[in-house]
DNA sequence: GTATATTTTTCGATTCGCCTAAAAATCGTT
DNA sequence: AACGATTTTTAGGCGAATCGAAAAATATAC
């Protein structure tokens, strides 16, 4: 005798994430060795629960053809993205937390499960748009604001832009980014591409700097 | 490899502030019954977790003695309760929650593990000294306000006391207040307490009164 | 103080999330 | 097409948290 509407538990949670998340970097279906790498765990854990979430049809899962989010699985994954960015904006604006503090803390508070809570969060918060990192934030029907953003790697040669934010939070991509220059708001303009490896030239408070496709494709800038 | 340094699940640190909430109520230890209906379980699984816990030195476990929380397991509790609290403050005075939408929601963010966040949203909340119910917030060292109230239902048997606050402002509760006596100052001794239905028998002005649980709730006694 | 009733514990089972080791499928290279 | 390397799945096991059924201990009644 189950109520089994909602019931998902974090590690659910936390895998239709991680799909999702890999998901947008990467064309067709996400494979087991990614997800097992993201979620920091085994291949075959990870086998383990991607039959458990196809059994739930969050996920559309065949053997050996690696793995896409249903609509319902969608769903939830953009829910738990919209809180967790929610969470980090109350953090930062509310609490003093500093933008590199909160990601932990919104990993926890993303999977209390309160629509009523997120909405008024989301009131109290005056619906905001991005989060602390620049990460869009979607509404209540899981819509991302449409925003004049696009990733570097797509800008426009001779566009000057700024720095909006990032999709990808590790620490040693942070670090680089910030030995560059290339921080929240900093404005450059694009001023070559080479086709070869797709990496751009940027003019940057006066000088040039190179970056690789690699680093641009995980940096929104203004369009 | 995870952060928590003592890492309790949400069921540990559920039956630890259960069993804190019941031997407030009863002399000695709290036995496997009121356990187990408390947690909406049977009794079999209690034993079970108590043997669990008593591994972990959270609780003073003797079967068939019924258990006790031990120090740590005491801190434990006590900062659950302090968290389900200091949230239950921000939900009504920050995202205007009414005082009985609130449990549900503290009840999962009591378990968010972040020290940094229970003590800046303390500050926020400007080192509250109570919920919305009129519980008292303990502090992170445990300590709970000095001033002596608590709720009629929750004073100890055989305690004299007297009436400082209600919870509820309704006419009609004002009016049966009143009538029965029960006015502020008032002086009483709490004499039984019956707990089938949690109500309680007070002496006042020599005479013996009959109080349900739901009117003893909304009021506040001397302590 | 013995019999009966109640409470508590023990004893398998089950599900979830995870592991290791081994087998199977797919991919890449020649 | 066939070999070897890599990826993925299967198989079997483990701890946490739960259950029901049955046994054991304690409490109550007479």
């Amino acid at each position: 005798m189950h109520l089994r509407t909602v019931d998902n538990s974090f590690t659910e949670e936390n895998y239709l994430k991680a799909i999702y998340k890999l998901s947008r970097r990467i064309e067709g279906g996400v494979s087991t060795n990614a997800l097992a790498e993201r979620m920091d765990t085994k291949a075959s854990t990870v086998t383990d629960m991607l039959k458990r979430l196809a059994a739930k049809e969050l996920v559309n899962y065949q053997k050996y053809q690696g793995v896409t989010l249903t609509g319902t699985g969608l769903n939830v994954a953009v829910d738990i993205i919209r809180k967790h960015r929610l969470w980090e904006v109350f953090l930062v604006e509310h609490l003093g937390f500093g933008e590199h503090e909160v990601h932990e803390v919104a990993e926890q508070l993303e999977h209390v499960s309160s629509p009523m809570l997120t909405e008024r969060l989301d009131r109290f918060l005056n619906h905001p748009k991005y989060d602390p990192h620049g990460g869009p934030i979607p509404d209540a029907d899981g819509n991302f604001p449409a925003s004049a953003r696009v990733r570097m790697d797509e800008l426009t040669i001779g566009k000057s832009s700024k720095v909006l934010g990032v999709t990808e939070h590790s620490e040693s991509f942070l670090a680089y980014l910030k030995k560059v220059g290339l921080h929240l708001g900093q404005e450059f303009t694009l001023t070559d591409r080479h086709d070869f490896d797709r990496s751009v030239e940027l003019l940057l408070n006066g000088e040039s700097l190179h970056v690789s496709h690699e680093v641009a494709k995980n940096i929104f800038v203004a369009n």
